[in-house]
DNA sequence: ACCGTGGTTAGCTTTC
DNA sequence: GAAAGCTAACCACGGT
């Protein structure tokens, strides 16, 4: 329990001087491997993103039209997320009457 | 083979047969195809914000702020695009005093 | 910058130093007005958000599940929706096969 | 799957549909009406959204800026919540003292 | 090249 | 206090 973290002063053993005392230190590191981590997989999503466009791209080149692909891609989307709508709906009545 | 499908109207013109003639054939194939390398995309897309998510949650639980940390994030991404842009630029005069 | 002051003054009435000089002037009072007209209608959206929770409250009085209320509610503004974005999607059809 | 499905209420017109009154008799004619109550009140908030973000519009039209406009809305409506406490802070003291 | 628009994300409020 | 729904800010894209 002594780990001590730049934001983390729980129980009590919260030192006066702990705000600039784990600068640098174990909390430090800490953080910054959580940055990290976040930071590789918003590469990748940026990743992801940048593939998506090629297809339009792609797409767009043998003559298809990407304002009509997105919104096809928004209704399939929106049907998707219906029947887990009424998934869930079915699930909250089961909650409902006990069946859970 | 025709170049023609469903998308692929010339402006101003419209074929009688030509914007049907293709519904559910091979366009519509290739069409759907372009959805679906798209639609994968985005579901891993989506994984990936969710697992950025839950390691904000992970750092939460352990007393660092999501807001800061997301903070840090975009204060990190300026500097990388500051170094690129600095990178960019000194290679700009390096070619242009022949050092390239 | 000289073209978009903080804001604008009727053609041949604006002092110089307009940045400054209209404080509490003709651009103040425009500036309320547009204000004052928001909030007006803020407010009769917050009313209407209480009305709202008021008939949930209701509801859930003679034993209906608040919850369950509001996924029937998505679920049937999902369905409107999905009407909505069908006909944009046959609107940008026509407009893809010069019909608009 | 059922010809009951429970999310599947009549969209528009047909106010006349047996099967619905039939699946909750009474109770889902009283849960339609209410449903229907809040989804008019939503409407009309809606189009009250509507409304303000036209006058944001207008406000951007003539050179102020929409942000600073959403500060001063936030400010203006602290200070009145300020003043309605203060109010009743009034009114407590009064009663205490036999003002009321 | 700029504006407008839509889609994404973050912050806030509310609910359980 | 966690989770979700709502709202506002941001950003990137296409159109003009």
């Amino acid at each position: 329990m002594s780990d001590h973290n730049v934001a983390n002063f729980p129980q009590g053993a919260a030192p006066e001087d702990a705000e600039t005392s784990d600068v640098g230190g174990v909390a430090g590191k800490r953080l910054i491997a959580f940055l990290e981590r976040i930071e590789r997989l918003e590469e990748e999503k940026a990743a992801l993103a940048e593939d998506i466009k090629e297809i339009y791209g792609e797409a767009k080149a043998v003559g298809f039209d990407a304002k009509i692909m997105r919104k096809l891609i928004r209704l399939r989307k929106m049907d998707a997320q219906k029947r887990n709508e009424e998934d869930e709906l079915l699930e909250t009545y089961k909650a409902a009457i006990g069946m859970s």
